[in-house]
RNA sequence: GGGAUUAUAGCUCAGUUGGCUAGAGCGCCACGUUGACAUCGUGGAGGUCAUAGGUUCGAGCCCUACUAAUCCCACCA
């Protein structure tokens, strides 16, 4: 314990540069965000969602980072061993793209440099940006553990994600195959149903006619890819509709390809819709696929992967594909496009369409805006293609992950996107989790050139498993960003190795993110915990909002409205952008970032430190003593305040209510300590009384430590650094001190409302002075008939009046007393007062003023005795109500006779 | 088509299990440098809590309907 603090020297405004990234050091110098694993206490363990290693911090970071900063501050001063794990992604293709681009201003292509190349470059690319988030999170104040952090694609990592690759194989939960994947042709790969964006576009509906081969006559049928009709393999209608009956079995000759396709029936088909055709074409569109399926068909690719139409090259080498017989099962065949080969997909639509016109198959055109799947990195519209790759099998993973939530081992908060879970659990689909890429985790699958079969394995393989030749090479293709980051909570304690962390620590307590990436990773992280480690990863998942720009649109490159989190942290410092991004907010809901909303913060940060720096002007060196049977009214008044602020502001906190737990502070702070018992304990300060002086030194240092720490975990800079200046204390280091508890011998219910009752007639002498316009200076003698009871409360509180009122003298008056001289009046509670003010006093402006203040008692009075009058009131209502009920109608009643008095007299 | 959210002061938003004489910040008006703070203080104006029903002694809060905005999911031949 030391004797004080620091030497005191506070400046007279808060600078929070000038401090903080100081203090930020000490504090991971000094090891205080380290974990320790402590033996028989449960911890408190966050993992961090992993920011894109070559990002850059964002407003929707640094909103996740202070609600997760804010809550492991909080249990760490419980006294939770607290663990929050911080760590990076590597962002698969977000990355590749980024290091592609570089090369192209190099003039070199991946192919130029190679894979070995490429990656050296893509790790380049890593070590030069990698650290430049994490360095961004120092800034903000994260208390995470960096002698932890983790990388999805170092070594344990990578061991983790390729045992869970492995497991999932064995299990035959990871298949490979040809199915009809999202393609983009941008990226140049598939990605996973999650992935896909649906945007509105304008678009056409083509109306083409196809001639049935039996009956010649035309079909109609509605498209609004027409470029995909080459790959046509039939056309569908439904079994039920009679206006089709007679073609059942029959063929159409496709325009323009002249090839004979079968008429199926098939549900597909609806009866309702346009002509109740449908064209189908297995191999670029997804519920043709499945009709495809079911019925049959021949599958025909006519795109290439880089958007363009195929042509003899491609169909030379899917020929000799067939013919050797290394086909995957379920492989499309390939159309030379002939005249389309090599247009890109957008180009070939007009030639067809052209084409079409010309032969006479084009019935219509008609406008329309449609759904378009787009690319959610390169927002590319996605082509479905039929594709061989690798899928994790999500039935039996998604099972026991809705039960998990189902049973409550999970929870969302707020509780509703407990629906917008199990909606997609519940009707996923199979992930599709390998991605033509460079970066990432290479799939550890080989295959013989030999025998074609299949090795998967968790070392590298140089012989295949099957026939033991040497002629494996391994697949080219790497997995999903995210079936690394579906591992995040056990990976980085260490799994699949049996370490102590992992036992301590798993499974996780709270995940903090936005409703943006349930799917992509909260999902996922939880059917991986669950099947890898047999418990859901986390027991409760805060789910915040986005913060959006002041106009409340999504913060984005495009639109250049995007705020950088490091320049309001220069500008107003980190406490301040912490603290708005905080207060206000309600869980799971959206926020608007606005300049007016740090300026607050920072106003706040400084009226802190300001009256902090009252206090400690104020305190002796020495440690002051509090002497409980001698507090005074606004002592009592004060700590029961601060025990309430104690009880609300932690109930918050565990409920995730991080808004309110701020809001909460905030006005503790400012409106009751500050402009309240700050001002009231002047008096005592400069008085002469000195155990007095003693008393309300200690009340202020007791309660000013007591809101530095319930309000360190929003502010954690402003709070350490004036905390370090405070003498007597139990804890060096405010970060590292004890949350602060509510104390029942310290709540004074009844004195609390005296003081209250001081307070409103403090206000009512306030308003009354503003509207005579009294001269700021001008202290008036104040003249109190009191209520009942009130007489030695209020003398008691003279010199309250005297500070808080301008008041020179409080004298009492008898109950028949009348004031001296011209007066003016008022009621509150705790009495009827008259102060003289002589010749300001315009007697018709105080009839009018004191009739306005009569009309609202009577107002007052009419809705007490309405519910008081009331049966099902008194009947049902909980007796302390109808108590208070009753309490405050006697007191508007008092009130209002003692008005009406003022009013007859003043008319004399 | 299914689901969700939002609607409260000029603006941005709080309002926890119904007890409200509906709050805050910013903005606005008036006054003010009283030794923590002008990044401040005091006072004021400003709201039929989107609309219509209902439940209840009592509804901003619960229920039903409706309107508007936003979002998510699915589909769109």
């Amino acid at each position: 314990m030391s004797e004080s603090g620091k030497e005191f020297s506070m400046a007279k405004a808060y600078d929070p540069a000038s401090i903080e990234q100081e203090t930020y050091r000490r504090w991971e110098s000094a090891g205080a965000f380290t974990a320790h694993r402590r033996e028989g206490k449960k911890p408190f363990t966050i993992v961090m969602p992993p920011p894109n290693v070559t990002g850059q911090l964002h407003m929707g970071h640094a909103m996740d980072c202070v609600l997760q900063d804010s809550l492991v501050r909080f249990h760490r001063m419980k006294g939770d061993p607290t663990l929050w794990l911080p760590g990076t992604d590597h962002a698969s293709i977000a990355t590749e793209v980024k290091v592609v681009d570089q090369m192209r201003e190099e003039g070199l292509t991946k192919e130029d440099v190679g894979r070995e190349g490429f990656l050296k470059r893509a790790w380049a690319w890593k070590e030069e940006y990698g650290g430049r988030i994490t360095r961004q999170l120092r800034r903000l104040g994260a208390s995470c553990d960096w002698s932890r952090e983790r990388f999805t694609m170092d070594e344990g990592c990578s061991a983790a994600v390729r045992e869970v690759f492995c497991r999932l194989y064995e299990k035959k939960q990871i298949y490979r195959g040809a199915r009809l994947v999202n393609w983009c042709t941008c990226c140049g790969t598939s990605i996973s149903d999650a992935e896909v964006e649906y945007t509105e576009q304008k678009g056409h509906f083509w109306h083409l006619l196809y001639p049935v081969k039996e009956t010649g006559e035309m079909l109609e049928l509605a498209t609004t890819r027409p470029e995909t009709m080459l790959g046509d393999t039939a056309v569908a209608v439904n079994p039920e509709d009679e206006r089709y009956a007679h073609l059942h079995g029959c063929h159409v000759i496709l325009p323009l390809v002249g090839r004979e396709i079968p008429i199926v029936c098939d549900e597909h088909a609806d009866k309702s819709k346009g002509t109740g055709v449908v064209k189908i074409t297995p191999a670029h569109d997804p519920n043709d696929y499945e009709v495809g399926q079911r019925h049959n068909l021949e599958v025909i690719r006519v795109f290439t992967y880089d958007g363009h139409m195929t042509g003899a090259e491609e169909k030379a080498e899917n020929d000799a594909l067939f013919a050797s017989g290394k086909a995957a099962v379920g492989e499309a065949r390939v159309m030379d496009t002939g005249k389309y080969a090599h247009l890109t997909t957008e180009a070939c639509r007009r030639e067809i369409v052209k084409d079409l016109e010309a032969g006479g198959y084009l019935k219509a055109v008609e406008d329309l805006s449609h759904e378009v799947g787009t690319c959610y990195r390169c927002h590319t519209n996605i082509e479905p293609m039929i594709s061989i790759q690798w899928f994790v099998r999500m039935a039996p993973l998604a099972e026991p992950a809705i039960e998990a939530v189902r049973r409550g081992e999970t929870r969302f908060v707020p509780e509703r996107f407990t629906k917008t879970y199990l909606n997609w659990m519940e009707n996923i689909r199979d992930w599709c989790i390998s991605r033509h890429l460079w970066w990432g985790h290479r799939i550890p699958a080989w295959y013989c050139a030999d025998c074609g079969a299949t090795t998967v394995s968790r070392e590298d393989v140089c012989t295949c498993g099957q026939c033991g030749s040497k002629n494996v090479t391994q697949d080219e293709d790497v997995l999903d960003t995210w079936f690394s980051s579906a591992l995040w909570p056990f990976s980085t304690l260490g799994w699949p190795e049996e370490t102590e962390d992992l036992k301590y620590f798993y499974p996780t307590n709270t995940l903090v993110t936005g409703y943006d990436i349930i799917f992509f990773w909260v999902a996922r992280m939880i059917f991986s915990g669950i099947e890898q480690m047999g418990k859901p990863p986390f027991d409760t998942v805060v789910i915040h909002g986005l913060v959006r720009d002041a106009l409340g649109r999504k913060m984005s490159k495009s639109l250049g409205n995007g705020i950088d989190p490091l320049e309001v942290i220069k500008q107003y410092g980190a406490d301040a952008l912490r603290f708005s991004l905080v207060l206000g907010i309600s869980p799971g809901n959206d926020t608007r970032f606005s300049k007016e909303k740090v300026e607050m913060a920072r106003n706040f940060a400084n009226k802190i430190w300001n009256a902090s720096r009252f206090v400690l002007m104020n305190v002796d060196k020495r440690e002051p003593q509090m002497d409980r049977n001698a507090l005074r009214l606004e002592d009592r008044w004060i700590l029961t305040r601060y025990n309430e602020a104690v009880r609300q502001v932690t109930e918050n906190f565990d409920k995730a209510d991080y808004g309110l737990a701020a809001q909460k502070i905030y006005d503790f702070a400012w409106s009751e300590f500050c402009d309240w018992y700050i001002e009231m304990s002047k008096s005592a300060l400069l008085g002469e009384d000195a155990k007095r002086r003693e008393n309300t030194q200690a009340v202020l240092l007791t309660v000013l430590s007591g809101l530095l720490k319930l309000l360190h975990p929003f502010m954690p800079f402003v709070t350490e650094e004036v905390y370090s200046y405070l003498p007597g204390k139990q804890e060096e280091s405010c970060m590292l001190s004890a949350w602060p508890k509510a104390e029942a011998a310290l709540d004074f219910p009844e004195d609390c409302a005296r003081m209250e009752g001081v307070m409103e007639m403090v206000r009512a002498i306030r308003n009354l002075r503003a509207g005579m316009n009294v001269q700021a200076g001008h202290r008036a003698r104040l003249m109190v008939r009191p209520s009942s009871g009130w007489g030695e409360v209020l003398t008691a509180q003279e010199a309250t009046f005297q500070r808080l009122a301008a008041v020179s003298t409080l004298s009492l008056l008898g109950e028949e007393e009348k004031p001296e001289g011209k007066t003016v009046s008022a009621v509150s509670g705790a009495g009827e007062f008259f102060i003289p003010l002589g010749e300001l006093v315009d007697l018709e402006a105080e009839k009018k003023r004191l009739s306005k203040e009569k009309e609202r008692l009577e107002g007052e009075i009419r809705r007490g005795e309405g519910k008081l009058g009331n049966p099902g009131f008194l009947g049902k209502a909980p007796a302390q109500l109808v108590e208070s009920e009753k309490a405050k109608l006697e007191t508007n009643r008092q009130m209002l006779t003692a008005l009406e008095k003022q009013i007859a007299d003043l008319c004399q």
